[in-house]
DNA sequence: GTCAATCGAACTGCATACAGTTTCCAAGAG
DNA sequence: CTCTTGGAAACTGTATGCAGTTCGATTGAC
């Protein structure tokens, strides 16, 4: 493997796992940075919290030298996953679980809040048309009994279309970047279960459904509401 | 000036005006780092909303190369500052109104958070000091009729202390980040005029007294509410 | 006069070398 | 054995040069 270190082999192919396109900037379809690289390694907890990263090292597990290698690094700083500090460098950030569950609240005062600002400022078109169609995503896959492999991933897809039409229908960038604070957390599998018992897929998507009639009629303070429940019941499936 | 480029001499001297001492981490006190100066000259207005900056003059104004200077503006862009495009460098973010009065109500649902996990964890001894000082310090403020030039920054000063104060006896750290998003706009002096009347500093010391009782004696939901209207009416102050 | 193409200057992205700091280990004093 | 101290290795911070891209102006065709 000519210059690259044993450490490389262990990072992610560029393969869009986690898309982000929906940055609303002018996001260039340009191939996948190292800091996504570096963030998916470290989601999955592929290094220790309070671990040091040696820029040498992971510039050399990247394939490039260390001036990009930083700049990702800093992204990730500005993100929360690691930390940063002068003449000492970047360490990766512990998340207890305390951390994780608190994290569920903020997400949830803050969609909640989104779901205020899309009643008050009225659905656009795009919004709306993702509400519809992961609300009747959402009824398709409900109508087997069971949920399967293929069908968690959909349910999963059609969960982040709804959630993102909320944070588009608020208008505000602030709001969206403070969500995804809340939602890079490492969730080192153990984590993070949500569960997919039949009966509480159905619950969430029925709160989906009155979530949007409520956004729809302009009910924005019932709409925060449910959605805080609706979010924090999903904190009460983590372990 | 020697090499220095004209756009130096605008640049604010190394002095502390913005205090991040509660980074709560190991806050080195090194000399005022190249972010900083960038921040305070964004957040004056220095910079027109969408202007692009180069790279070449501002590390020439700041005295140093391009890539500290580069590291400086992808801090600032993950503050929300600055804008960055691959290939097109970095761009001075606009805050419309809209964001401006947005950013409130972000900061009122996440601090109203704050004050609930407070009650909820109960107030550590520094925090709890540091609110009782802060109520001190406001109520000897009070008793002046009107108030003045001095009196205005050491009511700046006490205000920060509190909410500050309550962030840390929240314990997440995340939380104290998202606030810090919202704390970051530009407010080029035309906006963000708080009323000095005297009937509403006292309005707002009262709401600082009911806030330090509630979370005192665990009442997380009505500390929470109660801020969140606290905070919401520094809002309706704003032109 | 308007638009398109093209060339050049300017700017950003990255690699690399060097300087300054930290860190760790080993040797020595108490 | 413990603590201190010296120094070298390792690591981070910064400057700089070059390569690739973008942007603007000038020229030419229509």
């Amino acid at each position: 493997m000519s210059e690259q270190e044993s450490l490389g082999a262990t990072f992610p192919e560029p393969t869009h796992d986690i898309d982000r396109s929906d940055e609303s900037e002018r996001s260039a379809p340009r191939s996948i940075s190292s800091a996504d690289r570096v963030r998916e390694s470290i989601l999955n907890g592929q290094f220790a919290p309070g671990e040091r990263i040696n820029e040498v090292h992971l510039s050399r597990a990247l394939g490039v030298s260390r001036t990009p290698t930083r700049a990702a690094l800093h992204a990730l700083a500005a993100e929360g996953l690691v930390d940063y500090a002068h003449n000492r460098g970047f360490t990766v950030r512990d998340f207890p679980l305390q951390a994780v569950l608190d994290a569920y609240q903020i997400r949830a005062s803050l969609e909640g809040l989104a779901c205020r600002f899309a009643a008050e400022r009225g659905l656009g078109d795009e919004p709306r048309a993702a509400m519809e169609q992961a609300l009747r995503d959402g009824d398709e896959i409900l109508k087997n009994e069971a949920l399967h492999e293929g069908e968690l991933v959909a349910y999963r897809a059609m969960n982040v279309m709804f959630h993102d039409a909320i944070l588009a229908a608020a208008q505000n960038r602030m709001l969206m970047e403070a969500v995804r604070l809340t939602l890079n957390m490492p969730g080192s599998t153990h984590r993070r279960i949500v569960s997919f018992n039949h009966d509480d897929v159905r619950r969430r998507h029925d709160d989906h459904h009155r979530l949007y009639q409520l956004i729809a009629a302009g009910e924005g303070w019932r709409a925060e509401l449910l959605m805080r429940e609706h979010v924090i019941g999903l904190a009460k499936k983590t372990v």
